[in-house]
DNA sequence: GGCAATTTTGACCGAACGGACAAAGGTTAG
DNA sequence: CTAACCTTTGTCCGTTCGGTCAAAATTGCC
């Protein structure tokens, strides 16, 4: 992957400065989206002042996109880590543990990502066109060759990864939702294991080889 | 459910043209989000100036309310229809179906609610922890129910509602990302059967019941 | 046809926003 | 110590946006 930053880091304050910058504008932009988001919140958010904010940055656009650079990166972590070698049903089951674990760790990520896409990815098409469809196509095969092997039940390999993702990313995207649906009782940590062992029974029913 | 209308349409034209504005709204809010949308736009692709259409909704704030009601009661009418009296399993999977057709027919109507659950539903909460939670509720025992009676694989209901909402709609909201990833081979309707056929398999596997 | 009510429009306003700039204040290496 | 470079800030500007207002145009009713 390419990251193109407008101003290189070279000193040790700007370092940390745009650390500071992207840890507050991943709180802002994911609040509110690329248009509600502002820099002076941004700025107020890191601490520092407009001006000082647009010395490290020199665009909003420039802010955005280098953290859905990083974003993405993170992101499709748990794909790439998905492994020809294990067992099929072990590897999917680590995928899908994987995947809700990082709604639940990094919701601001999921939703930020969300966001992008749902306005028609206008900004990070071509990453999602070239990155991460190749990583899927890769992973598609490596499924499908399970299937063939018997190994897992025969399916849709794609609609199966959208799947995942879609189940898995509801419990960051719609957290407002869930939690008013599911009443003041549950906390998060109950949340979260009712979602995977539901999700591992879902998918591993799903998947399991019919003979 | 309580509609507010700022102002009550009284004459032939008022009844045409808030519904002309509503239809416009409802293209560009989906588009843009509450904050990137703007009166003009809206107005615009309706056909009118923006004082015009300031004559017939106050304010940007009320366009959009009048946009969340409708949205949320044609909405929920997929869910409203999973009947108690019907085969268990032909019902869920009837309740998919039309929450997957709803997806592909709807989309715009998709994307403005998950806009708005991703922005914390700050316009819309009391609707989702009112109407929204109480059908959910309702649902909820209707299904349990079925468990109990050994229709369906006794698992968590709120969670495969849950499951049912975020596989199906991600095929409107994540519309996107779901075409970049399969490539410019399929089509539309191609996209929508193999979601449907996978689906339907997926849930049916994980309904079926198990001794 | 004429009058009242409704609808439409152009012009305008204040606030918020993205961004520019120059000057002031710090930091660091020789 | 000092000169060169890096960082921070106050101020300002043009644009966009939500919303107002009064006047003009149109419609509906007797």
């Amino acid at each position: 992957m390419i990251i193109v930053d407008a101003v290189a880091p070279r000193t040790r304050i700007q370092i940390e400065k745009r650390e500071l910058i992207l840890e507050a504008a991943l709180d802002v932009f994911s609040r509110f989206g690329f248009r509600g988001a502002t820099i002076d919140r941004i700025a107020e958010t890191a601490g520092m002042s407009k001006p000082n904010l647009l010395y490290y940055f020199r665009r909003k656009d420039d802010i955005y996109s280098a953290l859905m650079h990083r974003l993405l990166d993170t992101w499709l972590q748990p794909l790439r880590e998905l492994d020809d070698i294990g067992d099929p049903m072990t590897e999917l089951r680590g995928y899908i543990r994987r995947k809700l674990e990082m709604s639940r760790d990094y919701p601001r990520e999921s939703r930020l990502f969300a966001n992008e896409i749902l306005e028609g990815a206008p900004r990070i098409m071509p990453l999602i066109a070239g990155e991460l469809k190749t990583l899927v196509d890769e992973k598609v095969l490596v499924i499908r060759g399970w299937m063939k092997a018997g190994k897992i039940a025969r399916t849709d390999p794609h609609h199966l990864i959208f799947s995942i993702w879609a189940t898995t990313q509801h419990y960051a995207d719609f957290d407002v939702q869930v939690r008013a649906v599911l009443g003041p009782d549950k906390g998060a940590a109950g949340r979260y294991e009712d979602a995977a062992r539901f999700l591992e029974q879902l998918f591993m029913d799903g998947l399991r080889p019919k003979d």
